[in-house]
RNA sequence: GGGGACGUAGUUCAGUUGGUUAGAACGCCGGCCUGUCACGUCGGAGGUCGCGGGUUCGAGCCCCGUCGUCCCCGCCA
């Protein structure tokens, strides 16, 4: 290249044919090599794409025999011109297809080992090699295309949440890594104090406290994507250290906050090249369980229906239905009825609980034609749609848990639906349905502790209404806490706090925490709630859930740089390690 | 903590009822080829069947244990 006058560098697959007659400079990696003899072939692979490069004997005999060299993965500075191709070697298949480069110079600036695993395969890539390879040799897995787009899908959203609370007044503030335990709530990664030995900070599950201490220190509108660490198994949407948009405003009205996320999320959705519809649907916490039987529903398919009103007497009778026991209808539209061995499929669902499956409707139109009919016509099916009817077992006891059956079917309608989804286009990953989800209870009872325990998080504020239940009926107390939910998937969590300290000193008496114990965990905070703090409440959401949804993947590792395994190991770097005694010996610790 | 699926060539997989020398495709290496674009074509190399133990005349296949990956329940204020 030395020999070669200096080119403008560019992006390989940003070339066009307005391009047509330039000389180009081209950095990237041999994606693919077709060797013609002759004549060969380098589809040059940079972050924005493929160009292809042609080496001809006949033209440049050196640079094409200095090409025989290239392999898979070189690094490679080439300078060509841009030329048309021709109708005939056209690739319409290629974005940069209608042109290629014509090498000048050839500029091998590393060669490369044999991929571990292909990089150039063009279909259902990300399906095709095991992850466990993909994450071993994840710096080799991120040039692929996909992971290239999911990166920069990541950028584009984050970029936009930034400016959406800039634009709103928030101030992003930065909180400590190194911080308290809370053995609160999930488990603590702990970090070891050389100063104070004996002493441990834990990493922060959020910046919950803190941003609430902001808000008493004046800052008025905070907001931080941050990480985020929690000790518990993981899933496909749950990593150990994960990202979270967190929010948090003074003088606060739930509604007002709404409107902020719902623009928030409608700009980066806008960056992720969807349009989504304002505002949010609305449900309480009871109407979400009552007509989807989960708080967090996916709105892509149709509620359940209670038709229990619909039964007549007798039919009831021979159907062997519990009297004022909901008969709740599950509709999926557009799969038909099942097969028998589909329906036969069903039944494990039921087996082993107390929940009666009427999986065959076919058989209620025969016997029951007017009932049949008038459950279509409550639910609005449409010829080809599925339905699936489910009652207490008949000799259940009415259980403790008023959304049991509810529960069920909902479970029973998403195993319906994920089932069939591919094949009837169900779920659409593309249809982004955003609720939110209102008036949590305050707590829920924990049976094994025997006490009652926060349903969200113990700053969690009351519904002014419902403050009396807590010293009659804390079950009933429901809390000004709210989930944002999308496609099923809580994206987001948050509450109006309490501000007052003798509230907040009752809630902890409540989940059975003595004055005591109280100031050991959260003096410091209970301190700082007497002097003057303002009304606030708050927000925070799973950046990298959401980032997922809107990649259309399937795990959360999908758009996580560098992720772990379901045990919490780097695969690449094997994290975890055990240390050497001499690093554990200044610690004051000694490993048993 | 519990349940399920999986582990065979660099990669993705097949491998029958336990039977002789463990196969395919892609990739890799070499030859030929001037319009390919998943190039074609001819040839070649490549295996600790995750690991350990057991049953058996004989184990990739059966049994036990163990390690690892994924999914789900519990857990995740």
């Amino acid at each position: 290249m030395s020999d070669a006058p200096a080119a403008a560098p560019r992006y390989a697959g940003e070339l066009t044919t307005h391009d047509i007659g330039k000389t180009v400079l081209l950095r990237g990696w041999v994606h693919r090599r077709r060797d013609l003899g002759a004549l060969l072939f380098i589809d040059l692979r940079d972050r924005t794409g493929l160009a292809q490069i042609v080496f001809d004997q006949a033209q440049s005999p050196g640079l094409h025999q200095k090409a025989t060299e290239l392999r898979s993965e070189y690094v490679v500075a080439v300078q060509g011109h841009v030329v048309g191709r021709s109708p005939a070697t056209a690739n319409p298949n290629l974005p940069t297809g209608a042109v290629e480069v014509v090498a000048t110079s050839l500029d091998i600036l590393n060669d490369a080992r044999t991929p571990p695993f292909p990089l150039n395969i063009e279909t259902g890539a990300e399906s095709v090699i095991s992850e466990e390879t993909r994450l071993k040799y994840r710096y080799l897995d991120l040039r692929r295309p996909v992971m290239q787009q999911n990166l920069r899908l990541r950028h584009n959203v984050t970029i936009a949440i930034r400016r959406a609370f800039d634009a709103q007044g928030f101030l992003e503030v930065e909180t400590p890594f190194m911080t308290r335990s809370t053995p609160e709530g999930a488990r603590d990664y702990l970090v070891p104090s050389r100063v104070q030995p004996g002493s441990f900070y834990a990493l922060p599950q959020s910046p919950q406290l803190f941003k609430q201490l902001l808000m008493i220190g004046g800052c008025d509108r905070y907001f931080q994507i941050v990480r985020c660490f929690r000790d518990e198994d993981l899933r496909a949407d749950r990593h150990p250290e994960f990202t979270q948009i967190d929010v948090e405003m003074s003088f606060p009205d739930q509604e007002q906050l709404f409107q902020i996320i719902e623009r928030m999320l409608s700009d980066a959705c806008r960056a992720a090249g969807f349009e989504i519809t304002l505002p949010f649907p609305r449900l309480s916490w009871e109407e979400a369980m009552l007509r989807y039987g989960t708080d967090k529903p996916d709105l892509r398919l149709p509620p359940l229906t209670d038709v229990a009103t619909l039964v007549p007497e007798d039919a009831a009778r021979q159907l062997q239905l519990q009297p004022d026991a909901p008969l709740l209808a599950v509709r999926i539209p557009g799969v038909g009825a099942l097969s028998r061995r589909e329906r036969d499929e069903l039944r494990p669902l039921a087996e082993g609980r107390p929940v009666r499956l009427f999986e065959d409707f076919a058989r209620i139109e025969k016997s029951y034609p007017a009932l049949a009919r008038a459950i279509r016509e409550k639910l609005t099916a449409q010829d080809g749609d599925l339905i699936v009817l489910l009652a207490p077992a008949p000799a259940a006891h009415s259980s403790t848990d008023r959304f049991a059956l509810h529960t069920q079917a909902s479970t029973l309608r998403l195993a319906l639906a994920q089932r069939f989804a591919e094949r009837h286009h169900l779920l659409d990953r593309k249809d982004f349905r955003f609720l939110w989800v209102t008036s949590f209870p305050m707590f829920e009872w924990n049976a094994e502790a025997s006490r009652w325990s926060s349903a969200h998080h113990p700053f969690t504020s009351p519904l002014p209404e419902d403050v009396a239940f807590l010293s009659t009926d804390p079950g009933r107390a429901r809390a000004q806490a709210y989930d944002v939910v999308l496609n099923g998937i809580e994206l987001g969590s948050g509450s109006i706090r309490i501000h007052r300290r003798e509230l907040q000193a009752e809630i902890f008496r409540l989940l059975g925490m003595d004055d005591d114990e109280a100031r050991a965990r959260f003096g410091f905070f209970l301190d700082a709630l007497e002097y003057g703090t303002p009304p606030h409440g708050g927000i925070a959401l799973g950046l990298d859930r959401l980032v997922m949804l809107l990649a259309g993947a399937d795990s959360i590792r999908e758009v996580v740089a560098f992720p772990k395994t379901a045990r919490a190991i780097d695969l690449m770097v094997s994290a975890p390690t055990p240390v050497d005694p001499t690093q554990l010996t200044p610690l004051g610790i000694a490993l048993l």
